[in-house]
DNA sequence: ATGAAAGCGCTAACAC
DNA sequence: GTGTTAGCGCTTTCAT
């Protein structure tokens, strides 16, 4: 139990020194676990770092040190659930090895990214975790190759000749998601994303398209993707629905796009899944209580952390070697807004006929 | 533009010195824009950290300050948009004034928050942002008391003896929440909540409750709490609906109740508003593209997040005086979930009747 | 087995 | 104006 906690000056390696009678090089050695030192002095270092209360300063103590017992995670954003739940995780392993994690948001911009990183690289810190906002050919990871920083990428990546990569199987859970869609009947299908995050949402593409065809080579599958942000897609996605197309289904490739779809399909009044279908890459927790309940792709956070982790550290500890590239896989959950085509009213070229609710 | 980027060897402020042909001290004084330089000289100095890409170190220049560059921001998860959103403005005021922000996650873990916060103060931070998992009476207030650390504590208090507090105007928004559905014509509304963050809970019932019954003394209030965790709140909730209570709105105080509440909404396949009403604590991006959209209280993140911070350097630079308690007003959005009872088919003890969907 | 000494990179007094 | 001198709190040779 500790006691005299002063709110004034902590005690340092020194206090406990002098109230254990012995060095304070001894008291590190004895606080690092070095065994060399006489168990009866060591018990006196304890003893004294108990009744002090003395806890290392890690400032200090990295300051001797080539690598800081830092981490530093950015993360494109801190708003949705998978992030969130990324850098809790992220922040419970880096602590669990005695290291503290700055994690820092780049507000999906690469300018901010770079910043970031280079206050990262000032902090000396050990390993960095990077979420980039575009993919793995950005000026973050550039940076990070220039400054000779060890670090992992993950999300939206494939695969880098620097760094390790770690992300989720985005092809193969988008080839599920074709195969569970064109299973049920589904013969023109429409596929919205941001063409941004280049790696990710091709593989997703790609992984779809490829199983679509293969299952069924004459299913039509429309592509709107945007470049910059969300608000040019919910424009294409509102004219190519005016323009009178209709997809039975609709696979949206990141959670921003399931928003845009269904308050889109909100806007003509159709239902999810008698009107039209949809499945989104990305779970969250209210898709299962909506109504109907959201299909949705389900990222394996805690894997690719702890992959990343793992990974990471090995750099950090010196392990060479070409980098490895990732895949942990998906789950895919179908829920209520998948349907078959044809089953419910599904009115031709209907626009909105009703006011909404229920 | 910086050159000579050695992945190696980062330089020094003795690098800079010999490179501008000045000492080490006067570097110093010139990068924290001590004006008593001859301006000669600190021109050599910005060529030197030009040239050699110099960068200060943070760490080892706060070895030398008394309070350190740092602030530590706790909250109890970061899953969810609301904490997200704080965590992301908290860095960029933090990182405004020249400060890191070290974010951790008390995963709603009273103990975990007593951790952390130790470990913020081996870091020796200038000061914190708690935002406690109960309320500003747990062990962690308690903690920063006694061992002097500066801080402002959020969202779950109402305000402390010892530090200043910011947090969202609860009890004005549950008024006017109560207004809205009193005024609608509901006589029996429940109210559902965790009652462990008790500060923040019982201002938005009370508000509520008092503000109903000024409006309709005969209203109905009925209210469901957990003490523990919110599964606890939805076996009691079924219960409740299973013995047949049959309220016209449902006002939940927080947002895992509003999943809570919605997800046995459909297990009885009630639908909003004509089955029943729903108004949640808590805004987030789905509840206006869903069908029903939600209607929500809006807490003003940004403001509650700038306050935190302001009062927070306030302190840290060593202002006096009693603590302050402020409140940011929220704003109601009223969206479709909410409607006049009596209005849908609403049929008495009406259990379920269909297969869910559209 | 232990301690003295020498810093890590920087800043703050205090001379000059 | 500027440099010298001391450290911040800790770790780490390297004698002893």
């Amino acid at each position: 139990m500790a006691q005299h906690k002063s709110p004034q000056r902590r005690p340092s390696i020194h206090d406990v020194a002098s109230h254990a009678g012995v060095s304070a090089a001894t008291v590190s050695k004895v606080l690092a676990g070095v065994t060399t030192v006489k168990p009866e002095n060591a018990q006196r270092v304890f003893d004294a770092v108990e009744h002090l209360g003395y806890r290392v300063d890690p400032l200090a103590s990295d300051m001797r040190r080539a690598k800081r017992r830092i981490i530093g995670a950015i993360m494109p954003e801190f708003e949705s659930e998978f992030f969130g739940q990324m850098v809790t995780e992220l922040e419970g392993l880096a602590e669990q090895r005695g290291y503290t994690l700055v994690a820092a948001s780049s507000r999906e911009s690469e300018a901010r990214e770079t910043e970031i990183l280079a206050r990262m690289h000032d902090w000396r810190v050990a390993g960095v975790v990077l979420a980039p906002v575009r993919n793995e050919h950005g000026p973050a990871a550039a940076f990070m190759k220039s400054n000779g920083m060890t670090g992992v990428l993950i999300d939206r990546v494939l695969s880098d000749d620097a760094f390790d990569t770690v992300s989720a199987d985005s092809a193969a859970a988008s080839a599920e998601v074709a195969r569970m869609l064109v299973g049920k009947g589904h013969g023109h299908i429409l596929v919205i994303g941001l063409a941004e995050q280049a790696a990710t949402v091709r593989a997703r593409l790609e992984g779809f398209r490829t199983q679509a065809l293969a299952l069924n080579p004459s299913v039509r599958i429309d592509v709107i993707t945007s470049e910059v942000s969300v608000e040019p897609l919910r424009s294409s996605l509102r004219d190519y629905f005016a323009r009178g197309e209709r997809p039975t289904a609709v696979y949206s490739l990141l959670l921003k796009g399931t928003l845009v779809a269904l308050s889109e399909f909100r806007r003509r009044d159709w239902h999810c899944p008698n009107d039209i279908s949809l499945v989104g890459f990305d779970d969250a927790e209210w898709m299962q209580v909506t109504w109907p309940a959201i299909a949705a792709v389900v990222q394996p956070v805690r894997q690719i952390a702890s992959e990343a982790m793992t990974l990471l550290f090995r750099r950090i500890e010196g392990a060479e070697g070409p980098p490895t590239a990732r895949l942990e896989p998906c789950q895919v959950l179908m829920r209520e807004s998948v349907g078959s085509p044809g089953n419910g009213p599904h009115p031709g070229g209907g626009d909105r006929q009703q006011p909404p609710l229920s």
